[in-house]
DNA sequence: CCAGTCAAGTTCAATTTGGAACTCAAAACA
DNA sequence: TGTTTTGAGTTCCAAATTGAACTTGACTGG
């Protein structure tokens, strides 16, 4: 079981009165998934105000930038990619992707006769230049999120996620036999 | 612009017909943003299976099982606690309380008199009783997620990922002033 | 003790979401 | 070539989500 004992380092921590000495402690030293807490909570950390800010600024929503964002890194991809490597179902993204289209982020996909079906989908200049202008903000922040790590130490970081990401393809969208439940209700 | 040789190792990948080399790929070993993109496309794998047993097997949606989970590490925690360490709105956290409560999953709040402010939420026996069932599911999950670390490594990445939770405390919730954008249209 | 402020929790309404069914083109097969 | 199968993309609609306004109890300073 991960270090319980470290947990409430040595802050007093106002006990007063059965005061709870705060969920996320709990949350971060008592877990029993220790490690997936610490995902979700920095892709929280991380996401909220960035996908306010893309929202603020551009009026996009989370599923409109990240096919914006998709594409600029995959450019050619299709709604389907989209849809496998950020978990949006295929209609949300559907509907993302004519809005992006409308605004002329998006090239308007061949409505020519011929391609319906896997659809490559391209960014316009202005969408290329809309993911510049935001590029920065996801930079920073990323950047911020690792201040407290040493360049050494980002790089060890950057290996072990490498590693657990590429072999999770194995087990994607599956889960372990282990994780059947006894219901006993 | 990050290691993009190292991208397509060396296989073959059916480069026929212009075919896309996988968004994947490219999300992976040409992102801007390599640290928040494994965070979150973990968090993806890991989270989604999980709930989905969850739901199939006991009709909770996420918030309500996440408020269970929550109350579990942090016993007598109130819907604001959940909301701050989980990102869910406490409109949406009340709803998940209440029907909980109709499902005799937490106890019932005292109704009496007195607190109807900051109400400290406790898991029933049937509460407990759904978490101990559900738990192993999610410890293996994560287990699996690991499983192409030795030992050595994984404290290794414990430490790390602490270090950035704990570091990012300080700037929760807001972006670093670098990330504001100069908008050009 | 009382008014004023604050924050947790709730309710309401509008938006967003996503499962299911559907369409249709491409691929597979005969 | 004709038929069947596959799967990407769309549409529809019921359900979930959440911003905004509201309620209410607690705290603050007079």
């Amino acid at each position: 079981m991960a270090s319980l004992e470290t947990a409430y380092k040595d802050e007093p921590d106002s006990a007063e009165e059965g005061e709870i000495p705060d969920m996320l402690e709990a949350k971060l030293w008592a877990n029993p998934c220790p490690f997936t807490f610490r995902i979700n909570y920095l892709a929280l950390l991380y996401n909220t105000p960035l996908y306010n800010l893309v929202s603020d600024q551009y009026g996009l929503s989370r599923p409109e930038y990240v096919v914006l964002y998709s594409l600029a890194l995959a450019n050619g991809g299709s709604a389907r990619d989209v849809s496998r490597t950020s978990g949006f179902p295929k209609n949300t993204l559907s509907r993302a992707i004519k809005r992006l289209e409308k605004l002329g982020l998006i090239k308007t996909r061949s409505k020519a006769p011929g391609g319906r079906r896997k659809q490559a989908l391209h960014l316009s200049d202005k969408g290329w230049a809309l993911f510049n202008e935001t590029l920065p903000a996801f930079e920073a922040q990323e950047k911020r999120m690792l201040k407290s790590l040493s360049l050494g130490e980002r790089q060890i970081l950057f290996e072990l996620l490498s590693k657990v990401v590429v072999d999770a393809q194995e087990w994607e969208g599956s889960l372990p036999p282990e994780a059947r439940i006894n219901r006993k209700g």
